[in-house]
Order: structure tokens, then C-alpha cells, then sequence
DNA sequence: TTCAGCAGTCTCTACTCAAGACCTATCGTC
DNA sequence: GACGATAGGTCTTGAGTAGAGACTGCTGAA
């Protein structure tokens, strides 16, 4: 990076390629990828799904506060990314299995870094927020 | 795959600890965090700042689609949560700076590995949304 | 004088999320 | 045969939130 030194070289580069394509959302695998990431539900369901494969209810169960609405919709979403697959048993009641797909399960190991980061720093952040919410903007008056 | 074996099994666990812990939302540094980085602004606007502090506008030129309102309101919340740092320079018309804090810097590592992932399974994910858009949900109907 | 740029704030609209009622089907119970 | 339970969802109805874009106060330049 010409300009000044960077903190991230790779991130930095892939930014300013970005930038120079024009942002196009659709081209954007973060615009799209992460917003899949950061749905609030959609991560929580890798991970329950990392365990082993889980009937609809069993979701329901295991993620307390999640709507049917949600989680069907979350599911789909999951499902038409090709992460999850869905498994329909013709039996009395029919009851639908979902279980992630190698690709789903190919993002495990990054969402298990973000993860851990988030378990290392979630600390350090709460402080911050505590600070920061008491009015400590921690702002830095800086010489011209 | 039998039933009950996992695919990752430090995911799983994890995911047993926070079922067990009532998934508060407070304590669950997944929740907390992730809904952060998912925010379809924060986690770009700390990929911008990777390569070099910027200002509010050069942000706002940077990002083409956010509006002003979002980007103030992205950095009050990456200020918040003490992953980036404002400098006030008390030029003529006062001149904002914006800069990862350490613990920003810190997190780009795991983002990286998730962009990556991102980038490398693009193409698959298109894929498979045209192909759930084109009618084939690609569900199995299995044997009971 | 008027304009442009900086760093935001304010208001208004439109969309989306979430809760919970409801639906269809089958089984077991009375 | 009616009654409720379970399974896997859909529909309706508020409430909150994102986004567009106008506005503010200040300065220096044309």
C-alpha cells in the first residue's frame, strides 16, 4: 500500500478492488455473503446444525426465541445459498430433516474463527460499551 | 454420517454451552457480536479503515450506497464497541478522523478468513440460487 | 455574494421483523 | 365420530428501523 502503511495489506487490496468494480451488490460476495452471515438467525443455525442434522421442531427447541416465521425463512435463505439441505420423510406426519451441505459446512471453520474472536473479545467490548454509554466518548482532541 | 456424529465438534459443544446458558442474549457473545459485524455496514466500513485512517466524508465517498445517516450511525456503533477510535482535529472547518483501535485491527484476521471464504464459494452460492429460483429446491425425498 | 465542502442532524416514508393466530394432515383417545 | 396433539408450516397485524434527502453552522475560495 503506496499511501500510508497498512494495518492489513490482503483486506486493504481486496477493498480497493472492490471499490474499483463499482460496489456492485450482486458481484459483492461480502455485500453478499455477509449479510447472510449477520442475518441474526442464519449463523445460529450453522452452528446448530453443525452439530448433527435437525427436524424443523428440534430447531424450534434448540433455538428458543427464533418465530416459526423466522425460522422457516431463515431456512429457505439457507437452503437457496445451498448451506443447508432439506430432507423430506413420507412418514405419518411427514417430518423434514435439515442438515448443513459440504458448502455449509465449509464455512464452519470461518465462522468458528469469527466466533472464538468474538468469545476473546466480548470483554474488552462490553467495557467499552459501558464506557463509552457513561458518557467517556474516549475521543481524542488531536492537534492540527 | 451417523445421527449423532459431528461435523465440527467444538462448534457443537459450543452450541450446547449456550443452549445450556438460556441463550442470553447479554452473555452470548455470538448474538452480540455477530449482529455487529452482520450489519451490512460495519464489517465494510472496517474493511475500509484496514488500509488507513479515514474521514467522515472520504468514508462516504469510499461507500458509495450508505447514507450519511448510516455511516454515523455504523461509526458511533464501531465507536461504541471500541473497535474504531475518532479524532477530532480542530482545523477551520473541524476535520473528523476515523481509525481501527487495536481491538479492530484484531479482528481482522477471522474477518478475512470469512471473506475468503466468502470469495471462494461465491460462485457456488450463485449458483445454487439460480438454481432454487429456477424451481429445483433440490429436496430429497428419502426413505422413511 | 454566492458557492462549495465538512461533519453531521432531522424528518418522512417504506420496508421488514416479530408475535402469534391459523391451516392441513394424521394419529391416538374417548 | 369429535377432540386434541404433533408436525411443518402460512397469514395477519402492529412496531421498529433503514434510507433518501433536506437542513444546519462554519469556513475559505471565486
Amino acid at each position: 500500500m503506496p499511501r500510508n502503511a497498512s494495518f492489513d495489506a490482503p483486506l486493504a487490496t481486496q477493498f480497493d478492488e472492490w471499490q474499483a468494480r463499482g460496489f456492485d451488490a450482486d458481484a459483492c460476495p461480502v455485500r453478499n455473503v455477509l449479510d447472510r452471515i449477520g442475518d441474526k438467525w442464519t449463523s445460529l443455525l450453522i452452528v446448530a446444525l453443525a452439530a448433527k442434522p435437525r427436524r424443523f421442531s428440534e430447531l424450534h427447541r434448540a433455538v428458543p426465541d427464533i418465530s416459526k416465521r423466522m425460522l422457516t425463512q431463515s431456512l429457505r435463505d439457507l437452503q437457496r445459498d445451498g448451506l443447508v439441505t432439506r430432507h423430506v420423510f413420507p412418514t405419518k406426519p411427514p417430518s423434514v430433516e435439515y442438515r448443513l451441505s459440504p458448502l455449509g459446512q465449509s464455512a464452519l471453520g470461518p465462522l468458528a474463527g469469527l466466533i472464538d474472536w468474538a468469545e476473546r473479545s466480548f470483554a474488552e467490548i462490553k467495557a467499552s460499551r459501558a464506557a463509552f454509554d457513561a458518557g467517556d466518548t474516549s475521543e481524542q482532541i488531536s492537534a492540527a
